[in-house]
DNA sequence: TTCGTGTTTCGTAAAAATGCGAATTAATAT
DNA sequence: ATATTAATTCGCATTTTTACGAAACACGAA
């Protein structure tokens, strides 16, 4: 029996948090199957305002998996590759497959 | 791109808030690497009230990936394979690896 | 039936999450 | 300076989550 809450499942309790949400899953999915995405074409395709599109971006990006970089007037976002591959090798081996 | 938020999307987002709470994934490792355990065994390792696990076990048992079989005077959980094996394969590929 | 063990549910309080529209910001062009 | 585009933040309302202790429940033994 594991004695303590360690550091590695608050890490993956905080990556799952950020993969709560259907619209945030679906970005992620966006995200990880193309190099990066502009905010407005999400938007374009997601039932939501955009104000609260923005609101799941802000989620997203302190989880630490996406970034933003501006390239005005859009803002372009796509994965944190560092973070990403440490949510997948957590849930890797949280997930032994 | 992705035009719409699919069924997967949904499942994936509920077992990732089944794992969004530290407590949640310490119990969901510690049944996966054990055939069951007693609430208060997990209790017992645990530094939250014993209603509050309580509320975490029910939030695990309504997600699907665990459920209860009562031993009188104890209950015993374990993993929900189906739905366990399901969360496996749906982050497997979302995640892919 | 009562009693004891083990656990859950309830009630409460506070914090966090979710959604929207309005206001604001950031950057660039004119 | 103003105007425009794109996006975020703010304010608000509502719901959900999290934590605890008390109350209640479930079951078997006496």
């Amino acid at each position: 029996m594991n004695k303590d809450i360690s550091d590695t499942h608050i890490r993956l309790a905080r990556y799952a948090k950020a993969m709560s949400h259907p619209i945030r899953v679906y970005v992620l999915d966006v995200l990880s199957s193309q190099k990066c995405c502009y905010s407005g074409d999400l938007s374009e395709y997601l039932p939501i305002a955009k104000s609260t599109l923005s609101q799941h971006l802000k989620e997203l990006k302190e989880s630490g998996l996406i970034q933003g970089e501006i390239e005005a007037p859009k803002i372009r976002y796509c994965l944190n590759k560092e973070n990403w591959n440490e949510a997948q090798e957590l849930f890797h081996q949280f997930l032994k497959r």
